[in-house]
DNA sequence: GTAGTCATGTAAGACGTTACATGATTCT
DNA sequence: AGAATCATGTAACGTCTTACATGACTAC
């Protein structure tokens, strides 16, 4: 399980309940889970069993008691132990590309549609992005690691960046190839 | 379910079997599933109970018997459905961007260790698909589509190019930053 | 009054992987 | 002798998502 190593990231870095986590997760683009209740608190559940993370309850007046977990000393050995790990590659999934393998099926104006309607996606996907890099512009403890926030903030825009511009030079490429026939 | 027009989509082109799918599918860099033999054979159950795929089966002397699968007509509409609806954004997922994210808790020669083990797993990969891509150089029905698979055979080459240059990108200023301190 | 935020958690089901099971032939 | 290829399929399990459930406060 990998978002259990998510969460002890995070954790490390913060003391953070169930809720942020929650937001955390499902409002960045490098965590890739959808942040759903089930998997974190089940996580957190896990974790704490584990001896991992411990737990300090706050009573609130007029809200739910919120359960704020910390980072113990052998979770961040299990944490660092996980970092020098065997690191796995990344994987793109691209439905889309799956779906332009089989675009014969469709005639010229019909892929077209695709190709802008899938470019439109796009640009609204990057400036989501864009903005949630903005919100937080994080600092890091030390100029490393805000080197390394940056890089791995760039890293989740130009992604998409990569990918509008492949489609903005295949709308071309078809242009020629039509005109050449 | 997309594994369903994943399935569809070949069987558009040209019959096949399940054993077939099975080794295109685990082979295939565009085709993310791992391609077990559950996934498939149990979608193709399902194909050919909603009247998507027709069935063959072909005796063999010392072999067990193929089953040979073929799209019909409603399984050809429900694929041109799907290929014309709304295109899903892409997604990349990176559990080196989480481990990255939490770097700070490893020193300067343990980052340098896990950089140098992405890159090298990074070129590993990207040789297994060069490799791939050569072995089927797949000419199209038109020029259009193999202009298109051409495109799709490179974008998920570039992909690993543009992560690999990133890391290398990324020892470089790691190096300017330690100098600087 | 309707929706959103804060805050926890559970139930059900969809999706995906690993491993098991069979059995003959062919290659090293 | 052992492993790989051809060819089907099932069982068990792990992972992930959607939806349900509660309940007070706040903003429009």
């Amino acid at each position: 399980m990998t978002i259990e190593y998510a969460i002890l990231g995070l954790l490390s870095w913060k003391p953070f309940s169930g809720y942020d986590l929650k937001k955390i997760i499902s409002e960045s683009a490098i965590y890739y889970w959808s942040g759903n209740n089930n998997q974190i608190y089940k996580t957190l559940l896990q974790l704490h069993q584990d001896g991992w993370v411990s737990q300090q309850v706050i009573n609130q007046q007029f809200l739910p008691a919120r359960k704020v977990y910390s980072i113990t000393p052998s979770g961040n050995e299990a944490l660092q132990k996980w970092l020098k790990s065997l690191p796995d590659l990344p994987e793109f999934r691209s439905v889309f590309l799956i779906k332009l393998e089989w675009a014969e099926l469709l005639n010229d104006s019909e892929l077209d549609d695709l190709l802008e309607v899938y470019l439109q996606e796009l640009k609204d996907g990057l400036v989501i992005r864009q903005e949630e890099n903005r919100r937080e512009i994080k600092t890091g403890r030390s100029p490393r690691e805000t080197y390394l926030w940056q890089k791995i903030a760039k890293k989740t825009i130009s992604v998409f960046e990569d990918e509008i511009e492949w489609v903005e030079q295949m709308r071309i490429d078809l242009k020629t190839i039509r005109e050449n026939q």
